[in-house]
DNA sequence: TTGCTTTGTGCCCCCGTGAAACAAAACAGG
DNA sequence: CCTGTTTTGTTTCACGGGGGCACAAAGCAA
């Protein structure tokens, strides 16, 4: 009988390493390209070739300017004209699409506001219309979908499990109505495109791969947005996301013993400690229904931190707590950065020092290493996550983009 | 001019992971491995040819008894008279060595006690004098080492963070002074040749490749031993040491915020709440200095457990307090198993049931989701995973054994 | 101009692996 | 006992990715 390997082809095995070195920008030039794959010219002039024929990236060999001695080598970029990638993102005053290229670049985006209704095709479909309107302006071909969400998401089935702001209803399938959504507006052909995942996640794979998490070895990201706190690993470029999808939800690590109660039946959890509520609360503000939560604690922060020793304190108070809670991260997880988002961030900037103080004290084995703390860096982080997750298929074999 | 790669030839690529699944068990015949590799039969019957001409494995063509229809297939197993690597242990009352073979078989093993002096180089020297005795004895060739020490390792530099229980001091270079032991015995040629690394994440990494952990994803241990308590987590097969070998050092989670107070500034934590003293002392004993501390807790449960309400309470209360520490944990990494050893593993016997109520309700997503929470199983666990790591660079290149 | 250095390219070969046809070793049923 | 079926091992051929090498190209330095 006749034989047929389970595990289809893979094609030139470097092309896919060689694609994500240029997608990062760590190969700018095709010398480069040959040191980091560790190939020889010929095998990585090879490459470079073919992935210029898949309309992936541009081989230019002009001048470079290089002034180092030695014939100057071809540089390597993104080809801007390239294939994009649909990108959406969920949140709790409405949703946001984008269309974005290799490197992260967002090449058109389209907010979306307005309230969102108890299910979940209503404003996947309205973002994934936004989309499709975006890429028929564009005229760019599609070659993937992803979804950035304010929930965890369970794999393997692709369901929203804590849409705690959100009015979904915990276990929304998320995944397969974008799908869907996707199907229905005519724009994905095979049954598994389209990705769904955790927004905080997401913005770290984006900061990790174009951001501040650049080089990382192993990259910790905290972010509150409106209520809660989400947490992300990215080890070795890769999302840490557990066994199901659910690691790091850090939202209820105890940080105060004595502190707020929290719906999780425990109390003092970073998650009431550490977002925009209670840093009004800590304040002594009453909020406002107007704007959100989020908007709320920056301008007091921008308006009143240096003003008003109340507001100062209350930083201070939640600062500590946070430090508390990174530094149990910390003692588990050993990152060798820590990237902050959202109020973290603000709260980095203003009260930094603190921060890091507290944070080098209560870190175990903290003290003689240098702890490098960082705001997050990108723009829409959590969008460029949704296409960096979009874009894995093809970066992990470049082939792909021509199948379609 | 001519070229030379950067990276060595690593000759035919199917090698590493062929030997890795004979090694842990999953390819016990050539036609599993064939369909484990994803390969031909062809392709199969070269790389179990070529493992078998390295002396790394037996290929049995004898009848198996198989029962099945069609052609039997030939028998895989590790060759019981290859190679082995050296395996040494230092805990507190002293140290052990053993030669173990590919599968984590323990093929001899000496155990050595006494007094651990304060200068590494004492213990060492005598485990790894004892490791050249049973080599010489056996006549096997030894293509490896590695050491397991009750005390986080720091990587890259391999220095004894925090060996509280040995008379060393913080930062003791011990895999330095490994090496140096293995090359005056002349044991080692290479000055790369030998590994040390904590002996609970040795542990886990044994208890997955040949233990209770086999085919987990996301596999979290948490043991204690004499005092203090250590986790690991084992991802896809591999250590997640994080970025500096610190990860999972979870022995100062709080699991009691009105404890009692640790070394570490705060009070509560898992490492004073769940190791063998703090039963002891729940129980109302006081620990005497003839054996080791976890001996007296073992024997306390075994004698009175159900005998003595007091014992059975102090269990309780520890099983709560580890219940809540895993739960943390569960919410950070989100394993799919969990393994306890040392004193947890017989507190996990005498009460399970309490221990994964608690777990479940603490644990955020838990509730739908079944854990496993299983003992330990292997004897001598930190050994085994010792030799595991020393076998390592062989399982990723089998070629290297015939470099010698 | 003549080196020197670094990079790109063409050519040849190695070798890992798939594809296919065939042989071998069991069982099942007459 | 013989034959068909099933599964596995073996042989042969061919393809293709990538190394090795020689040479050309493109800059700087003297």
């Amino acid at each position: 009988m006749t034989q047929t390997r389970t595990r289809p082809d893979r094609g030139r095995s470097a092309l896919g390493p060689a694609l994500e070195l240029v997608h990062t920008g760590r190969a700018p030039t095709r010398a480069v390209l040959t040191a980091e794959l560790g190939v020889t010219r010929a095998t990585a002039g090879a490459v470079a070739a073919e992935l210029q024929g898949l309309g992936l990236i541009t081989v230019d060999s002009s001048p470079s300017t290089a002034g180092a001695q030695g014939r100057p080598s071809h540089r390597l970029a993104v080809d801007p004209t390239g294939p994009v990638v649909l990108a959406a993102q969920v949140h709790t005053d409405g949703f946001r699409a984008a269309l974005v290229g290799l490197g992260g670049r967002v090449v058109a985006t389209a907010p979306g506001c307005g309230p969102v209704e108890a299910d979940p095709a209503q404003v996947l479909g309205e973002v994934v219309a936004a989309g499709r309107r975006l890429l028929e302006e564009s005229g760019r071909r599609c070659v993937g979908a992803g979804l950035a969400v304010p929930s965890a998401v369970a794999e393997p089935e692709g369901t929203a499990l804590n849409p705690l702001h959100l009015p979904w209803a915990p276990g929304a399938p998320v995944r397969e109505v974008f799908r869907r959504c996707l199907a229905d507006a005519g724009i994905s052909a095979g049954a598994d495109d389209g990705v769904a995942a955790n927004d905080v996640n997401l913005g770290a794979l984006a900061e990790h791969r174009h951001g501040a998490g650049r080089g990382a070895r192993q990259l910790l990201c905290v972010a509150t947005g409106h209520r809660g706190v989400g947490g992300a690993l990215v080890v070795d470029g890769r999302l840490h996301s557990g066994s199901s999808g659910l690691a790091l939800e850090v939202g209820h690590l105890t940080v105060d013993p004595e502190g707020r109660p929290c719906h999780c039946g425990s109390r003092g959890c970073l998650d009431v400690e550490t977002d925009p509520l209670a840093l009004l609360e800590a304040a002594g503000r009453r909020p406002g229904p107007e704007v959100s939560l989020l908007r709320q604690a920056l301008s007091l922060l921008r308006t009143e931190y240096h003003a008003d020793p109340a507001v100062r304190a209350a930083a201070h108070r939640l600062v500590d707590r946070l430090a508390l809670g990174l530094a149990g991260l910390v003692n588990i997880l050993d990152p060798d950065r820590i990237i902050l988002g959202g109020l973290h961030r603000e709260l980095l900037r203003y009260d930094g020092d603190r921060l890091r103080e507290v944070l080098d004290a209560r870190s175990l084995w903290g003290r003689g290493k240098t702890f490098a703390v960082l705001p997050c860096s990108l723009d829409h982080n959590s969008l460029v996550g949704a296409a960096e997750l979009a874009w894995q298929p093809v970066l992990d074999d470049p082939l792909r983009v021509q199948e379609a």
